[in-house]
DNA sequence: CCCGTTTTTTAGGTATGCCTAAACATCGGA
DNA sequence: TCCGATGTTTAGGCATACCTAAAAAACGGG
């Protein structure tokens, strides 16, 4: 990950604040690989943004926005990475780029890539087209649609 | 758009080329909205690192190694609109949402996106699923599967 | 071909997000 | 309780990507 955004770093603090309590320079400084000294500045930015509750020297708690802001994007991220998992992104790689699509996909196009998850899961069977694309990506080649879906599929299309 | 890197520099010089000769530093100013002073600067170090020819007033050129890191671009940025598109979202926010994930994902990722909207290209009809999909999306409500095409799916499956 | 207009460049400035080094607080064992 | 180890903050620095104002070059009509 390159630049981290005050999505970021409220979503981890959030991750972090629930296995214990206030949350520490150190933590986050780990986690991200940046030093505590950066931390700090974040965490006064934060503070003064009003997501975090800020005290010198003993840590910081998510403020109710901060909180809300945390789960909404958490719920994006997780959406986005079993999007991709779906299509058939290795999940190291879904992991790595939803948290970078994240940040940057306009709210519609993420209802509709919710929606498509949703619409996934909800099937009885993973889908023919589906497993058809993937092996279309493993193998590189497109296999021919079965005639007889194609023509049911047209019908149904029908009514 | 917010902060622009080499490739949308490169893919703007690319397109701006195209309709003419060289280009000068007022062309990408007015279409990206920053100020000529700053495609000075941009010039000179695309310029350094070897995607453009730069002379000083009057204009550039791209190099072999520009115009390829532009046409690739350019070619991720395309399926990422068709694929956005493809799942219903409206173009114009295709448009920028493409333009921000070009940048983003992994190759692995983009290569998959490519194919899958290769896939629905070479559909005959729009298919089935697409359709309900996007009924999903507009209505809010998923309806049912049609049985028998459940069962023909699980039969085609098995084989 | 000269001079005013337009375009481009230079120089210097701002904000951001990270850094290091050093000062400072806190914590827990002797 | 004191002190060293550990954790945190401050101060100052660097790079980036933009900006403005002013200098310099190029362009083009009279």
């Amino acid at each position: 990950m390159k630049r981290k955004t005050i999505e970021d770093y409220v979503e981890l603090v959030y991750d972090l604040q629930k296995r214990g309590k206030r949350v520490h320079t150190n933590d986050i400084a780990s986690a991200l690989n940046i030093k505590p000294a950066s931390v700090t500045e974040i965490f006064q930015k934060l503070d003064s943004e009003g997501y975090i509750n800020y005290e010198k020297y003993s840590g910081v708690t998510l403020t109710s926005r901060g909180r809300n802001l945390a789960i909404r994007t958490k719920k994006k991220h997780q959406a986005l990475k079993e999007f991709l998992i779906l299509l058939g992104v290795d999940k190291q790689v879904a992991e790595k780029d939803a948290c970078e699509m994240e940040h940057i996909l306009d709210p519609t196009t993420m209802d509709i890539i919710i929606k498509f998850v949703e619409m996934i899961n909800r099937c009885e069977i993973t889908p023919f087209w589906l497993e058809r694309f993937k092996r279309f990506v493993e193998s590189g080649r497109l296999e021919e649609c079965p005639p007889e879906l194609v023509m049911l599929c047209q019908k149904v299309q029908k009514n």
